[in-house]
Formats: C-alpha cells, structure tokens, sequence
DNA sequence: TATGCGTGGGC
DNA sequence: TGCCCAAGCAT
C-alpha cells in the first residue's frame, strides 16, 4: 500500500481519545510529566490481566514503593508476597531482576530506546515498545491484543494467528504516526477494550468505522482469526495442611515452574489420579477432608484433596506461619483457597 | 513456532 | 456452568 493511498486512522482515533480517555492511575494528565516507573510497572501489571484487577493493586505498591530506588532495595520475599494473586509469578521476579539493574547500571534511569529496553528482563516487543511511546514519546509500533483485533478488523486480515502477528504488525506500522505515538498506542487500546471488543463490537461508536473493512463486511466479530484451542487436561494432587499449635507449615516453591518463588502449602505429585498421601511432609494422622479444592491455572484444571494433621514435632523445612495471619503471607489463590476449606471444614 | 505460565470477569 | 479472553514473556 503506497503512502498516497493510506487512510489516516491517525487523526480521527486521536481525536477520539482526547474525548474519551479513560483516567488510570499510571497515566499522566494533560500537561503533566509522565513518570517512566509508573509506566513501566503499569505495563507489566497489565500484561494478561484487567484494569479493574490492576488500578487497585497499582495504587498499593507505587505507595510502598514509589520509584526504581525503592523497589530496587526491595526484598525479592516482599516483593513476591505484594504480587500474590496477581498471577505470572516471573513478572514480579524479572520487575525486581530490572529494577536492580537500572539501579546498578543505568544510573536509576529506565533506557529509552526500545533495543536497550528489550535487553531487561521481562521485557518483550510489546512492553518495550510501548514504554518507549508512552513514557518517552518515540515512536515506536504498539501491538498488544487489543491492537491486534483492532488492526484485523480495519484490514480483514484473515491469516489465522500466530501467524497473523506478521501481517498485522506491518498494517500496524502503516497506521501508526511519528508524532503522540504513546497517545495513539493507548487511543488504540482504550478503542479495543471500549469499542472494538471481543464479541458484539460497538461499530456505531466507532471513530475509524468508515476505514474498517470487517465493519464494510458485516463480520467483525470474525476477526482475528484464531486456531481452535486443545482441551484442558484435568489433574489430580493433594494439599498438606500441617498444623503445630496455632502455626500451619509453609514452604517456599522453586523459582522455576508453576508458581515459582511463590510461599505455598506442602503438595504432593500432581497427576491424572489422586496420589493421596504421597510426599506427606511429616508421618501423621493425616484425616482427608470431604471437600477438596479446585481451581482452573491457563493450561489445565486441578482438584487438590486437602489433608489435614497435627503434630507437635519441629520441621526442619519450610516455615511454620501463624494460622490468624495468613492472609499476610502471599500466598496464590490455590492455596488461599484451601485455607478457606481448612476453615469451614476441619 | 509451540508450550508453560495465574487469575478474575463476562456471557 | 464452562468457556473465552485479557496492556505477554521466556524458552
């Protein structure tokens, strides 16, 4: 498509967006600086995960910990207990990773370059690029999910994805301006997740509806094209609950793998048939609970059997934490799950 | 390119 | 209810 014949999409999502902007904590007002940390830490939050869960959570640690320095100096077991329930436990590890590294070799300065971004951990096209926009004002191509359902719909790309990814960012590319690129990769996103939405797009509202060639077409819910997803395989495991006086047993999860670095109650073998008392983390008299715990992770679901037991004996593993306040220790939904049925049941 | 990695809301 | 989806990254 030759320059001549390129529709602007520029002008009218602009103006749009200075209409209809939504006001988010990380974001700068009019006239207002924008603080590359807040950027930074909002795009990693956001990655996956709603505005609704993020705005909360946003607020809460830049309070804790308002800037690079801070967080810098940070304990990585703070850090990851203040992520629990956030989910994509390495974010919160590769944040701390990132944050100690512009502390020790940018001079407590995020880079502003998407190369040099996309070198930190954590750090994909995605994220780089859109720090690069939003908190530098370069101009860089945004291509988040909203960016790409956005972009098959006004270009029909019907390629399926992964593959459409290539497509779809070279279209993204011919849209995009030098200059309030930050200003056009949120136009996009806010368009995505107000107009352009998943099912039953609001194309009546839509400031780019003359230039969508699926709206032209009467299909926008056909795109993007995805292939169909395999099924969730279900599993089985079971869920130690150690009690010793007012104190339950906590271990901390290795770094890699589900829900890694995160505290955690002792579980055994997961797999297609409930291994009941295998790994137990003490001989006792474990009683099993009537009511087990389920809970559905991206790539499979999971009943955990909950074994319950007390014992007077010292662990030489793990921590013991006071029962009153486990709320405070971090602990991933599964696991606060559990406590809740120890709870009511035990 | 495919897979592993959480969680909560919408329909 | 069960499935879909969301401001992706690492390997």
């Amino acid at each position: 498509m030759d320059a001549k014949h390129r529709i602007d999409i520029a002008t009218p999502l602009l103006d749009w967006y200075d209409r209809h902007r939504r006001d988010l904590p990380w974001r700068a007002k009019p006239g207002e600086t924008v603080d590359p940390y807040r950027v930074w830490l909002s795009e990693v939050m956001l990655q996956q995960t709603t505005v609704a869960t993020v705005r909360p959570r946003f607020t809460d640690w830049t309070r804790r910990w308002p800037t690079f320095a801070d967080l810098a100096a940070a304990g990585e077991g703070e850090v990851m207990a203040a992520w629990a329930g956030l989910g994509y436990y390495a974010r919160a590890r590769n944040l701390l990773a990132a944050a100690r590294m512009i502390a020790a070799e940018h001079g407590g300065r995020l880079p502003d370059t998407e190369p040099a971004l996309r070198a930190l951990p954590g750090f994909g096209d995605y994220t780089a690029a859109a720090v690069a926009a939003i908190a530098f004002g370069r101009r860089a191509v945004v291509v988040d999910a909203n960016v790409e359902r956005v972009v098959a719909r006004l270009f029909a790309i019907d390629v399926p994805l992964p593959a459409a990814r290539k497509p779809i960012r070279a279209a993204a590319d011919t849209i995009t301006p030098a200059v309030r690129a930050g200003d056009f990769a949120q136009a996009m996103m806010d368009l995505g997740a107000a107009i352009c939405t998943p099912k039953r797009p609001r194309c009546l509202l839509c400031p780019l509806n003359h230039a969508c060639a699926a709206q032209a077409a009467g299909t926008p819910e056909a795109y993007p094209v995805r292939k169909p997803k395999a099924a969730r395989p279900h599993r089985h495991g079971t869920l130690f609950w150690l009690q010793r006086g007012d104190s339950v047993l906590l271990e901390r999860r290795p770094d890699k793998g589900l829900l890694g670095g995160m505290r955690a109650l002792p579980t055994g073998p997961w797999s297609e048939r409930p291994p009941l008392l295998a790994d137990a983390p003490a001989d006792a008299d474990w009683r099993i609970l009537d009511e087990p715990v389920t809970h559905g992770f991206t790539h499979f679901t999971i009943d955990l059997a909950v074994a319950v037991a007390h014992t007077g004996a010292a662990s030489n593993k793990g921590e013991w934490w006071p029962v009153d306040r486990l709320d405070e220790a971090g602990l991933p939904t599964v696991f606060a799950k559990a406590a809740d049925v120890v709870r009511r049941r035990a």
